[in-house]
DNA sequence: GTATACAAAATTGTATACAGAAAGATATAT
DNA sequence: ATATATCTTTCTGTATACAATTTTGTATAC
C-alpha cells in the first residue's frame, strides 16, 4: 500500500489551512498541548510542523513564549500583494517567451468552460478557488517551479483577505470594476499573441485593483476575527 | 541580560549556513543523531530546525527516510535566477517610485566608498558579501519587507553557485564582461533619475549575464563537491 | 487603588526511551 | 553466480518525562 505521506506532513497541511483561515487569532499564543490533543498526536510532531509554518511566514516564534500567529497589518498585506505582482508578472513575461502554444490554448479552453459557472457561482470559496486556479495555471505556463512555489505560499497568506474582497465584490459594494473573468480573458489573449508588454500591463492592473481594496479588507478582517462569540 | 535567542534559532542558523555551503552532499541522507552530537544538542531541536529548512527549500523530507539535501540541478538554478530577477526588478521599480532621495544618495556614497576595496579584494567570500550587500541594500529601497525576505532566501540558495561564478570571473576565465561594480553604478544612477525602465533593463541584464554562466557553474560545483577526500 | 513580592500553576524546551521501518548482512536454494 | 528469504543492525518517528521558564494568582505594604 502507498503510505508515503508522513504524519508531520499531514499535521503541517492541516495547520497551514488553519493559519490561512486565521483559526489562530493574530498575536495570540498557540498552546501546543491543546493543539496536539485536538490533532490526536503528541507535541513533538506538532512542534515540527509549527516550525515549518514559521519558515513559511505564517507564524512567529519567540524563545520561551512559543509560537503565535503573525499579526495582520495593512502594510504587510500591501507587501504581499506587491510580491504577488513581482512573481506573477515575471512568470507571465516568461510565459510569453516560452509557453507551449497548446498549453496556452488549453488554458483558454478551460477558461471558456468555467465562465458560466463562475458567473453563476454564489459560493465565495468556490469563486476564490477558481480565481486562484486561473492565476496558478497562468503562472505554470512559465515552467518555473520556484515561481510556482513562491506564488502558492503568497496565495495561502492572502487568501483570507481575498475572500473578504471577493465577497464584497459579489455583493456589489465596489461597483465600477470590470469583471475579473474578462480581465483574465484579456491577459490570456495577450499571452496568445506573445505580447509581453500588453500582458504585463493587464495583469498588473488586475492585481493592483484588488490591492487597492486590501487595506479596507484588513479592517473588515479584524472585525470578523474579533466578533464576540457570545 | 538579553537571552532572547533560542537554541532552535541558533541550530537553524548554523544548519542553514551548512546547507548553503553544501556541507550536506546533494541527495545524501542526513543522519540526525550524528548531527545532534556535533551540535551539542539532542535530536528534538535539531529536527525542528531541519523542518524549517525543508520549508525554506534547502532540504527535502520523506517519510521513513528522514531529511536529505536537495539535489543541485541546472534547471533548479536557472529557476532560482529567474525568481531573483522577478524579486529584484519589482523591488527596483518600486524603489524608483518611492525611495527616499537621501537613502538612494546614502547607497551611492556607500558604493563609492567600497569601490577601491572591491577592486583590490581577492577573497571570494568577501567579494560575494559585498555584491550581495549591494543587491540587498538596493532592494531595501523598495521598503517591502516581503520582497526582502524572499530575496534573502534566494541569496542563501544560490550563494554557492555565485561563489564559483565569481571566483571564475576573478581568475579572468570569462572575459568580455563589464565589471559588476560599474553595472551597479549604472543601475543606481537610473534610480537616482527615477528612470524605472532604464533601471529595469540594466538590472535584468546584470543578473541574466550571471545566469548564463550558472549552468557551467553547476557542473563545477558537482566536481568540487565530489572531490575525493584522500 | 496601585504596586511589589512571592507562591502556584501552566507552558515551553529538550533529553531520552522505545516501537517500528528501512537498510544492510548472511545464509540458502536454484 | 544470482536471486530470495531471513536475521541483524541502524535509523527514524513519536510519546513521555522532567527541568526551566513564563504566566497567573494572591497577599501584603504603601
Amino acid at each position: 500500500m502507498a503510505k508515503s505521506e508522513s504524519n508531520v506532513d499531514r499535521i503541517h497541511e492541516k495547520l497551514r489551512q488553519m493559519a490561512a483561515d486565521f483559526a489562530f487569532k493574530p498575536d495570540q499564543r498557540i498552546n501546543e498541548t491543546e493543539l496536539a490533543i485536538s490533532l490526536d498526536a503528541s507535541r513533538t510532531p506538532v512542534r515540527e510542523a509549527l516550525n515549518r509554518l514559521v519558515a513559511e511566514g505564517f507564524l512567529t516564534f519567540q524563545s520561551g513564549r512559543g509560537f503565535s500567529c503573525r499579526p495582520l497589518s495593512p502594510q504587510r498585506i500591501l507587501d504581499l500583494y506587491e510580491a504577488r505582482v513581482a512573481i506573477e508578472c515575471e512568470a507571465l513575461r516568461l510565459s510569453c517567451a516560452r509557453a507551449k502554444a497548446e498549453d496556452i490554448a488549453a488554458l483558454a479552453e478551460y477558461l471558456d468552460g468555467i465562465e458560466p459557472e463562475y458567473a453563476a457561482c454564489t459560493d465565495v470559496n468556490a469563486l476564490l478557488a477558481m480565481d486562484e486556479g486561473f492565476h496558478l495555471a497562468l503562472a505554470e505556463l512559465s515552467q518555473n517551479a520556484e515561481l510556482m512555489r513562491m506564488l502558492k505560499n503568497l496565495n495561502d497568506r492572502i487568501r483570507y483577505i481575498r475572500m473578504i474582497d471577493l465577497s464584497r465584490m459579489r455583493r456589489g459594494e465596489n461597483q465600477g470594476n470590470a469583471s475579473p473573468i474578462s480581465a483574465h480573458r484579456i491577459i490570456l489573449n495577450a499571452v496568445l499573441k506573445r505580447d509581453a508588454l500588453q500582458a504585463d500591463i493587464a495583469l498588473r492592473g488586475h492585481i493592483e485593483r484588488r490591492r487597492e481594496e486590501a487595506t479596507e479588507a484588513v479592517q473588515i478582517a479584524y472585525s470578523q476575527l474579533y466578533v464576540p462569540v457570545d
